[in-house]
DNA sequence: AATGCGTGCAACCGCTCGCTA
DNA sequence: TTAGCGAGCGGTTGCACGCAT
């Protein structure tokens, strides 16, 4: 019995999908639809698991979905939700129709990780040696694990005046620097449109 | 031209949740 | 009530590619 699993599992594929796999996957969705995806996998004739399906039909193979880059309105929007549920990906993509929940977990992740970089060197005004850009990346990790637990960051200050609308906290101040193509009063603007619309902060006046 | 390094992305892994018998 | 199963989710890994040296 453990060996029959055994060697299931060994003629399973792994790895990049072939064109011909993609094809019948498709052909296999479309008899189907998309559930009982162990089934399907195992009718289909593809050595790949349920979860494997999956996974490619939703993130690769199904209608509609967007292939370019994530453009700037999409950007603010993923920085907005990732503020409001934090690292709820697929509640995110929900509200980015055509981009998958691993699309914009790898946006975040990658974008993140560069520009919380450029702002500790920019801030520090050091040279980076080894421990230093381990520092950055140990600093990406505190703010992706306490950027879900501060959804409350604007509403729980004052007053927020465009001189100290930057200044809350560390992870405002990153969050907001991740947007290169944001002028100050850009930001200022989107913030207001963002945050103040929603009540997410207090700003006086609104 | 060769090599090393950083980045982006596709795919995998393991855990959790919800449904059903 | 609970065990088993399917599906979904977030985190992680591995590879291909481009760029710098």
């Amino acid at each position: 019995m453990a060996s029959q699993l055994t060697m299931q599992e060994e003629e399973l594929r792994r790895g990049q999908w072939l064109e011909e796999e993609d094809e019948r996957l498709s052909m296999m969705v479309g008899v189907f639809g998309e559930r009982r995806w162990d089934a399907l996998a195992k009718t289909s004739g593809l050595k790949r698991s349920g979860k494997s399906c999956r996974l490619r039909w939703l993130n690769y193979l199904r209608p509609n979905l967007k292939h370019g880059h994530i453009t700037a309105d999409e950007e603010r929007l993923i920085i907005r939700l990732q503020k409001q549920f934090g690292n709820k990906w697929s509640k995110i993509a929900k509200q980015l129709p055509g981009r998958t929940d691993n699309e914009i977990k790898n946006y975040w992740r990658s974008h993140l990780r560069k520009k919380t970089v450029t702002y500790k060197q920019e801030s520090s005004g050091n040279s980076t040696g080894n421990s230093e850009q381990r520092s950055s990346i140990l600093k990406r990790d505190t703010v992706l694990n306490s950027s879900s637990n501060s959804e409350d960051t604007y509403s729980e200050k004052g007053d927020c005046s465009s001189a100290d609308f930057f200044a809350y906290s560390s992870n405002e101040v990153t969050l907001l620097d991740w947007i290169p193509s944001w002028s100050y009063e850009q930001s200022r603007m989107e913030h207001h449109m963002y945050f103040c619309s929603s009540n997410l902060c207090s700003c006086y006046p609104p």
